[in-house]
DNA sequence: CTGTTAGCGCGTTCAA
DNA sequence: TTGAACGCGCTAACAG
């Protein structure tokens, strides 16, 4: 079997050097029309394509965007606002013509899988960077956006303002005059936006404040983001204690409860009121009403996308970027009864 | 600024050769303990990563796979049966170390991205690979499986025996005794696994011809594999005609034609049945009990990775793999009343 | 303006 | 343990 064939026999066949192939693909301009074809032409014929891995290295670009997935891929791509992030990264990627690399911890090692990462700059998503992982991407020059991480001089970050969202959220709780009330946490381990759950703690303890309410007044429970987990730990708490409202950190968690209390005969928004957190969009989480605190998966995904573009370009970018969000109304949540 | 530190830095510095410095990574084996002692203290030291992307091009490998996709990214990353191939696709990258690549088309471009994608294999998804992109794999030596495609003697498949499941599924609705049926099809356009639609076609004539029926005795209406399409379909099939029994080529439709049924006061199973194929996981979905074909999306994705990884290896592999479906009872699949 | 030469990018690996 | 070739295309500098 032959070898593949390179921008060499091309230069030979055609009769032209190396150098007049290359312009003839990438810069037509630069040789005569005549030249042009008659490369191209001899190029068709021995099938030539130049080789990309070739072409990034002396270029020096992979025109690729690494989205570093904290756990294993199979559970990354199981949330649905995971994917929404995915989503906005993927569009403006291919904006630029570049891939989307997705990268997994490499025997179980994230460092070690930032350190063979063929990126030109990477996308975390509720990861905690520390230091090890920090001085890699130092050496490698590699640019990162960090989405819902903590807030760091160093990194870029992408994120809501978590702590007023949850304030926001708890205080709609609140207003409909809910006192027992439980929160459904995120979990504190290093793979979880352990932060996250803390600023929002934040907020929630602003908004109890606002109502003359001290922290104990809440029953909290942590749970991954997840709908087995929301049903796991709605039935835990039921056990326990009957509130009058579940509030949860996300979509997924919140659909969790509403099924619990389905299958125990009970109706989220007329028996017990059960609040999201994301705003997910997927059509078909629609039919439960969910009322939830939106924030856009997507347009995160797509500015984190954008700052890196930008970095890649050597532009200066604020460190900090806050999204947008807002409550959405559904049939989950409503006015405390007796 | 300095430039990256190279291995030549380290040669350097640490008083050895280049090759030293690079066995000194790879394969300490082939020099001194003392030798590669102090050339790991200088790297250290010094802040040296050897570059993934010169280690790949010397070596020929990119250390990623590539899983190119017909739609837009924003598209493809809603359909949750895409979802679990592409998590049995990663799961397998993993073990072998490896990144998973999201290739999208470039300016629209299908071809444009196989010429530039830097993977060593490729899996394609419900794509039909026309000759253009024939040319350019063969061109590139590029190892492909291709999910659910027709079958082919050239490219590697992987998929279950469309024809035989679909007569599956339409033999349990005429075992019920079901006889005015709605099937919702696939679209046959070129981004779309036209191929299946037709497939499954030949398999519902099967099982009509089995019960004396001929194909006409169906309502065929087409439509893409998502809930809100599924809803449309619906909606526009029951403004003309009342079937006993919906019959789809995804869950993802028949889970918005109970919507839509739902919205119209009727219950899926109870007054009008319905039969998904796909046999989705998510467990927000499993409220809906539906009833359905099941093909192990995540399955199929493993297959195909270790196939890729196979023929990457220069290893023979036959070249179509069918994997196992079966039917699943739900609750929206009954006996016709009446 | 057209086309060539030569060297680069950075690690890997074989022959010595 | 090392020097030197190698992989393959790009591009600055230069000659006609």
């Amino acid at each position: 079997m032959r070898k593949r064939t390179t921008i060499q026999d091309i230069a030979e066949k055609a009769g032209y050097s190396k150098a007049a192939v290359s312009f003839a693909f990438n810069d037509p301009a630069k040789i005569s029309k005549e030249a042009g074809e008659r490369i191209r032409k001899v190029a068709k014929e021995l099938g030539y394509i130049p080789d990309p891995m070739a072409r990034n290295f002396s270029r020096g670009r992979h025109m690729a965007l690494g989205f570093l997935l904290p756990q294993m891929l199979q559970e990354s791509l199981r949330n649905p606002y995971t994917q929404s992030v995915m989503r906005g990264i993927g569009e403006v990627c291919q904006e630029h013509g570049y891939m989307l690399t997705l990268i997994p911890p490499i025997h179980a090692s994230i460092s070690e899988a930032v350190k063979n990462a063929t990126v030109d700059g990477l996308i975390t998503y509720g990861l905690t960077i520390d230091g090890k992982i920090r001085d890699i991407l130092r050496m490698r020059r590699m640019p990162v956006v960090s989405i819902d991480g903590e807030s760091d001089d160093e990194i870029h970050s992408v994120a809501i303002d978590d702590e007023e969202a949850a304030a926001l959220q708890l205080r709609k709780v609140l207003e409909l005059g809910h006192r027992r009330i439980a929160v459904i946490s995120l979990p504190g381990d290093a793979y979880e936006p352990s932060c996250i759950a803390r600023r929002r703690m934040k907020g929630y303890e602003k908004a109890l404040a606002e109502f003359g309410l001290s922290s104990d007044a809440v029953i909290i429970r942590e749970a991954p983001a997840t709908y087995r987990s929301g049903r796991e730990a709605a039935a835990a708490i039921l056990s326990e204690s009957m509130p009058t409202c579940f509030v949860t950190m996300s979509d997924a968690v919140a659909l969790g409860v509403v099924d619990e209390l389905k299958s125990r005969g009970l109706r989220a928004g007329d028996d017990i009121s059960v609040i999201g957190f994301d705003g997910i969009e997927d059509d078909s989480f629609q039919g439960a009403g969910l009322s939830t605190i939106v924030q856009n998966g997507e347009e995160k995904g797509m500015r984190s996308a954008g700052i890196l573009f930008a970095m890649i370009d050597g532009s200066d970018v604020p460190l900090t970027t806050l999204i947008p969000y807002s409550y959405r109304e559904g049939r989950t949540l409503k006015e405390m009864k007796g």
